[in-house]
DNA sequence: TAATAATATTTGAATACTTTTATATAATAC
DNA sequence: GTATTATATAAAAGTATTCAAATATTATTA
């Protein structure tokens, strides 16, 4: 897979609300699969099955410890993404010139109207 | 929907090749529907199906000229999510300590091994 | 007004994703 | 060794996405 394909592989793995409240979970520190079973409110299985899909893509990786498997993080391109997640915007993205009553406005371009 | 799932739902909707182009496009101006049918080599119900669900998710909007609709970008977020998946990545982040071959290591919090 | 051009909508089939339920595995404790 | 605990896997059922095909709409041109 190109780079800018895996990319977008990672965007559409993470966009769930379950798998995101995982990641952030991760970027304070390793947690084993019982920790987001209490902080997540979902079955054992399912949490284990966001996990394995989160891993199977690089995102997350996991050490052993006794009978415990304890996941962090491992894909750099999460921290910034998380963050971005929560950035606050004042302004939508300027309106290019047209009549916000009627929505008639002027192709820039070549094309027959 | 509270903003923070809204944000997510909006990576939901962008994390899909062909709108992730429709939207790099639209970062470089407004952009009419046939010129979508040009650049991606699609369908034209089908350019107009993710025109519709990026504006229906106000990701988006257009203004008319003659029979022309001219797409422009709306939502601040986007021009900072393509940036970023842009951004290169030297290195994973930094791995917990556990050991490399057998991934042992030790859990930082209070549970029965 | 009829024909054409640009775009949108609808429907259905295929596929992919998500969750539930049941069962399996592997390590520790008794 | 048996029971228990932590986690994983599999199968099935439910839900959501995606795309293609056909049809509709609207504005322009002839």
């Amino acid at each position: 897979m190109i780079p800018r394909e895996k990319r977008i592989n990672l965007l559409k793995v993470i966009a769930h609300p379950i798998r995101i409240k995982i990641l952030e979970d991760l970027t304070q520190g390793v947690r084993c699969v019982s920790d987001f079973e209490d902080s997540l409110e979902i079955s054992q299985p399912n949490v284990s099955q966001h996990l394995t899909l989160l891993r199977t893509n690089g995102i997350i990786d996991f050490f052993v410890d006794g009978r415990l498997k304890c996941y962090f993080l491992k894909e750099p391109f999460i921290p910034d993404l998380l963050q971005l997640l929560k950035k606050d915007y004042e302004e939508d993205v300027p309106t290019p010139p047209c009549c916000p009553v009627t929505k008639k406005g002027t192709y820039p371009g070549e094309r027959r109207r």
